[in-house]
DNA sequence: TAAGTTAGTTGGACTGTACAACTAAGTATG
DNA sequence: CATACTTAGTTGTACAGTCCAACTAACTTA
């Protein structure tokens, strides 16, 4: 890559960002930590995105300095971790031309519940954006994974990642829905999702107070399927 | 992000790549560069992407450098460049732990022929590779970027950016076929596209040793369009 | 037993692709 | 000048899957 063979060419400061979702309360909720005070830190007191330095000599590579950084602050690993962009520029840290590479992970809501470090805490999304101002550049970077994850959300089964092990098709549909902000139509929906060859009957009903609804389970080692539309013409 | 206010934590070498296609000869075609063959080097002689470091002086942020690198071999500006993903590890460059941001470009035909670097070749990509070996990473990249490509052309108008300013519906669906490598049925192709108020006819036609064909430019300032549907369920 | 709620099914309208046959407009050939 | 050939573009039927709405099913509570 390089013209010039010069390894002491400056370097960018090299970060790994986080956007967690999980389903909390009946919302998209998204985990931000908040920055220490210190004033020889940059944003101090700031909510901010989950993330820090690469660790060169311990994270093997990207994905696991991201998967490092997760565990630290909930506690699990996540069941689903892509990478989502990165953002560089000279601007976006006080200290100087920085780059972070940003990561997207969903939790099932069980999970989110459990050893959040002291720092970290959950907040609704309302619109594409969380109520607090964020540190750095992090409200765009949200916004871009919020944007993504709708996207990908019309058209392949990545909610299911958002379950607990064993859920309904109703309680699947509810969780496509509060992360689509839109409501979707029954049928089509259940006539998708059984089509799909992703989810499998357990011998189990959820008993409510109402009819009980047949509980379902992912099928093995099952990778997200991407379906042939969009639920509606989001245009 | 960081826990410490350390800025002398060692940082990643950092670079920039960008893939960069375009159909030459009735095939999708991607650019390489052939690395210096002096020995201090890694991987001298071999094929790679074009990039290269980042200059943390001269470019404002990493888009800008993809773009500067992209004029750089190829004399112009590309009309679609977006960011693929970032690779990072301790172990893909032999000089230390790197991480590379690498982005994707579509260049229309007529523009790929212009005022190429010395040390840059078009080389036509056969399934998701190219024929030689490439250093680095470069040929996981490449293999992102074909399928990236290739997944998006499914459901968007991105095929637009790789014509000229005036085309056929039948040049254009030639090109989907190209890229998606599979026919495509020709009145459902030209239904989308004529619905998708995406292009426009000019009063001319093409004409060749048949019946002439209508010739369209794409609507101004037209962002790409996003289908609601695949063309053929890929699965 | 009736009302209320949620689970799940059914059927008809509609949209857009799949497939195939067709018409249209040019060139090349005898 | 008629015919074959090729590619452009249209038409019509079948089909898949969503949209919409009405329906049945199963449970709790009053």
């Amino acid at each position: 890559m390089p013209e010039k063979p010069e390894l002491d060419f400056p370097r960018p400061l090299t970060t790994v960002d986080v956007v967690i979702f999980a389903i909390r309360s009946d919302a998209l909720q998204v985990l931000l930590v908040q920055r220490p005070r210190a004033e020889t830190e940059p944003f101090p007191g700031s909510w901010a995105l989950p993330g820090g330095f690469v660790d060169i000599a311990g994270d093997r590579d990207l994905e696991a300095c991201a998967a490092r950084k997760l565990k630290d602050k909930t506690g699990v690993v996540s069941p689903y971790l892509e990478q989502l962009g990165s953002w560089g520029s000279a601007s976006r840290d006080p200290r100087g031309w920085s780059a972070t590479h940003a990561y997207f992970a969903l939790l099932p809501e069980h999970a989110a519940g459990g050893a959040l470090a002291a720092d970290a805490q959950w907040f609704a999304i309302e619109g594409e954006r969380v109520r607090p101002k964020l540190a750095f550049d992090h409200a765009e970077i949200l916004q871009a994974a919020v944007q993504r994850l709708r996207s990908k959300v019309e058209y392949t089964s990545l909610p299911t990642y958002l379950m607990p092990p064993e859920f309904t098709l109703p309680e699947l549909q509810r969780t496509y829905e509060i992360v689509l902000d839109r409501l979707l139509e029954k049928s089509a929906f259940r006539t998708r999702m059984l089509a799909a060859d992703l989810i499998e009957p357990v011998a189990k009903m959820r008993k409510g107070p109402n009819r009980p609804a047949q509980l379902y389970r992912l099928k093995k080692a099952r990778a997200p399927v991407f379906f042939a539309r969009t639920f509606n013409p989001p245009g």
